[in-house]
DNA sequence: CATGATCCGTAGCCATTGCTACATTTAAAA
DNA sequence: TTTTAAATGTAGCAATGGCTACGGATCATG
């Protein structure tokens, strides 16, 4: 008799999948935050926002340009494309949600920023509205 | 006059430093849990655990063995070292304290396996202590 | 004890995201 | 207008984690 696991990977698959949008969400969302705060954003704003040198920016808002996220010209700012600003709208919702949730939770506003900087990107459908939810009371 | 941005960058290189310990996280906890259920911990078991190919288990493998988190050994079990399993028991705890959690939040137990399989990484200390408060009343 | 199935390791590919060093373009100052 | 500083791009390296293809080791079974 041989024991059988439980099928776990689902769970591993699934956040692997999430983890490969998560680039792509920080991002656009940074821009729209960007655009918002300077007027503009150029490749050194997302480097110093991110923490990261501007060799890095410049590949990945190349990706994005592919993806049909982001506009960018050489030497220019970087814009939204108009599914890029649709998804920038839905995770910037998601994202002040889980601050806010974890806020309420009593937890500190400096971990609340840490925290929900990593978690908004593992918050599915179910787990947004429950959040929603707890806010609300 | 010109505008400075908040100091965002500290929330995602804390978030990039957590995912540089994630496949640690899960892989000791797998261990841990596989030899629980099996009795040993073989590569294919991880591999189907986590649903990956057993090539990229035994990579990592190696890799946490050079960590002092893994014993092992050609064709041979893995197992954890002692520091390995201190981590595995952490990890472990944390997870279940958040998949708990979500369920208390009223999220289904599907949906809550899947988040919390990658929300449990960016729960910091803090974070922590305010979900098992939460779990106590 | 032979052998075939299963398990595991190795070689080698790709994508992503970090980096430094250097080249080029743009824009500001002299 | 020339010159210089800042911004951006390019080349090339490393680490990580996916994969397939293939070969060698182990073990159960005949
Ligand atoms: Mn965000
Ligand atoms: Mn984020
Ligand atoms: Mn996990
Ligand atoms: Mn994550």
């Amino acid at each position: 008799m041989v024991k059988k696991v439980k099928a776990r990977s689902v769970p591993f698959s699934q956040t692997r999948a999430r983890h490969a949008n998560e680039t792509a969400e920080d991002y656009v969302e940074a821009v729209m935050e960007l655009i918002a705060e300077l007027g503009e954003c150029r490749v050194l704003d997302l480097a110093r926002y991110f923490n990261v040198s501007h060799v890095t920016v410049s590949r990945i808002v190349k990706r994005l340009h592919d993806e049909n996220l982001l506009h960018t010209m050489p030497y220019k700012p970087v814009e939204l494309t108009v599914e890029g600003l649709k998804l920038a709208k839905r995770v910037k919702d998601r994202h002040l949600v889980v601050l806010a949730f974890l806020m309420e939770l009593g937890v500190d506003k400096t971990n609340a920023e840490i925290d929900s900087e990593g978690i908004e990107h593992h918050v599915g459908s179910k787990t947004l509205a429950a959040m929603k939810k707890f806010l609300k009371k």
